[in-house]
DNA sequence: TCTCTTTTTTACCATTTGGTAAAGTCACGA
DNA sequence: TCGTGACTTTACCAAATGGTAAAAAAGAGA
């Protein structure tokens, strides 16, 4: 999938390399600031280029927000594409768990960067919504019927038992700041949030 | 608690009508666009008022955000701070839980507020984390690890119970957005949500 | 009704910000 | 080494935005 706006199918190294560092950069500025709060010369610092370099490389501050969500919606569904329909239906569910929390621990950033667009109704994230987690999301939830229907998992509501996982896991990188106030000492405090997320789901889920 | 700018210790009518009026369309800009999204021009017309008659009642932009966060600490911390060390463990949870999803469902846009402070790192929020968060968090961690440690709650760290109580309610409000692409007819899955965010507590809970 | 205070409007302003034009500068193949 | 296309910088600009000054209008009390 490359960007509607930038033909070019080959780049050279240079734009490689400078296209990867404003979209990191990007991703910084937009996760802690939100698209508005984000100014391309927060950007451009952050990217080690100037502002006119950086509209040299994308059309403009829209297009790198929007370049930046695309991408990541790939990351994201990824974890949820994993869960298989052949495996235990208990222990898929909690790899899926495990590895939204690891995703939450590891990338907190793009977690805030959806969160920031999702809360704001969304406005730039297209169709991506529809055309890309709507399909996956219906299909696990089949899935996830499906097992219940075979008496492997307790009953549950496939569509809300995926949603509270996601709000747990999410909560984490969302939330950091408050999470901080009040769970000091974040090291240990990972494995227990860890902990109680699995006993939670393992409760619930045990046929 | 007054604001702190605002000497005025008593208001003309006018005053509070167009006090009030300016918080309630500030409410509705500032949790949909986030702060730095949101004009005081859209918050003058949506208060119905001119720019400058905003000015004349609040001493600038971040100080009618910072009124809105103060008041709705308080409104904020009341579900919690219901939740009654004499009553039945899993009932006053449960109670606290049934209040949360319904301030989630009553109030989104205050949901979304704090949401879009907190995940900009809560730059607005000044100590009110630590001084009001805080010591009713932990106050009410110590009354459920009594609880648990009287035999009456499945053993629970509490602290990242209360966190995942959070995360499951005010998710609804927060990510409605995508809540509504995945799950069509928003009344009747209200039902559903609840009875799944009960059950998924109460399977976790009891003793 | 007259006067003094409160409220509202009109006309501005300085800064910020996304974006552009055009003149460099650089890198690499011939 | 030289020319050509890819990349960068400098110097701008127009619109948006938070905020102000001061005049005008509206209330309220005597």
């Amino acid at each position: 999938m490359s960007d509607a706006t930038h033909p070019a199918p080959k780049r050279s190294r240079i734009q490689q390399r400078n296209r990867k560092r404003i979209l990191e950069a990007a991703l910084d500025v937009f996760s802690q600031h939100g698209y508005r709060g984000s100014t391309l010369d927060q950007i451009a610092e952050a990217a080690g280029l100037s502002k006119p370099n950086i509209l040299y490389y994308f059309g403009g501050k829209e297009e790198i927000h929007v370049t930046l969500l695309a991408r990541l919606m790939e990351a994201w569904l990824d974890p949820l594409e994993q869960m298989d329909a052949k495996g235990d239906p208990l222990a898929e569910l909690l790899g899926y768990i495990r590895r939204k929390m690891e995703m939450s621990r590891l990338y907190p950033r793009e977690s805030r960067l959806f969160a920031n667009e999702i809360i704001q109704g969304a406005p730039r994230m297209g169709g991506n919504l529809e055309t890309g987690l709507k399909p996956l999301f219906d299909d696990k939830c089949r899935l996830i019927q499906d097992w219940v229907d075979a008496g492997l998992l307790a009953p549950v509501d496939p569509a809300h038992l995926i949603i509270s996982i996601w709000a747990t896991t999410q909560h984490y990188a969302d939330f950091e700041t408050q999470v901080r106030v009040l769970v000091p000492d974040t090291d240990a405090a990972w494995a227990a949030a860890q902990q109680h997320v699995e006993t939670m789901f393992t409760k619930l889920l045990a046929p």
